[in-house]
DNA sequence: ACGTCGCTTCGATGGATGTCGAACATCGCA
DNA sequence: TGCGATGTTCGACATCCATCGAAGCGACGT
């Protein structure tokens, strides 16, 4: 038996048919996902635990399996890390200008809200999601 | 004291600039609003009671209360009726493409199934589409 | 080998949510 | 004035949801 990396179950994507448009606007109408989606939005790809988002690891975890399992995320695993990648060409392709429009609107909302996205020094800063529990 | 039509609070409305984002999104992720929504988005005005949900009155009242809070429609007492509009402009204002994208979406999601509802707006609004990796 | 790190799963918990039925209020009509 | 239509509010209830802490598991460094 292979002892690398696939000792769990390997995680479960819809396909892009499969993407439930319900499902991706629930998923987005939590900050803290929101906020995921967004730094998402300007890195390919990222490791779970170094979002600039203020919730205990537990938590984290529960957001990104809904957003994997709404279709808005894929999760790939590499060695002990899950990296997390915006799946923004199934979304386009299944949702036409969705996800632009969406994270649009919550730019026009918060402008400027995701700092340190794509200079690395995520961690620790805070955005503008968390604080609402 | 004039005990015409305003006998209850009279119905608040947000500002437009009021409206958030995730409201607007929460209530959107429900299929009965959603419904709604594009019930009203075919036609300017509408009795609470005409909608063709399948649910009891005070649930659908419930579901109106949503709606208006969140800033979607706006309601109108006229008599013992309440006439719903969907306040598009303003969420056109909030936020751009917004509506008519996640509207687009859904019709690509269950074409036809609204009665009576055809597709009548909704070309053209999209933001600056085509950007993923 | 042992401990640490990264992340998940489990169990619990408090709050929000969708749903209903019953009761209430307003208006129009006979 | 009484009744039916329209729609709301209230109370109840079951479910979902975001959150946490504790425990577990695999990978890696010392």
């Amino acid at each position: 038996m292979p002892r690398s990396t696939r000792r769990r179950p390997a995680l479960a994507h819809p396909a892009t048919e499969e993407i439930d448009l319900f499902d991706v606007l629930h998923a987005l109408s939590d900050p803290t996902r929101m906020t995921i989606v967004r730094v998402l939005r300007a890195e390919p790809e990222r490791a779970c635990g170094t979002f600039p988002v203020d919730v205990a690891p537990s938590t984290l975890s529960h957001h990104f399996k809904v957003l994997r399992e709404s279709g808005l995320i894929s999760q790939r695993e590499e060695a002990n890390r899950r990296f997390s990648a915006l799946r923004a060409a199934d979304l386009e392709h299944r949702f036409p200008g969705l996800l632009d429009t969406v994270l649009a609107a919550h730019d026009r909302t918060a402008s400027g809200a995701v700092s340190g996205v794509g200079s690395g020094a995520g961690a620790g800063a805070r955005v503008e999601g968390g604080e609402e529990g």
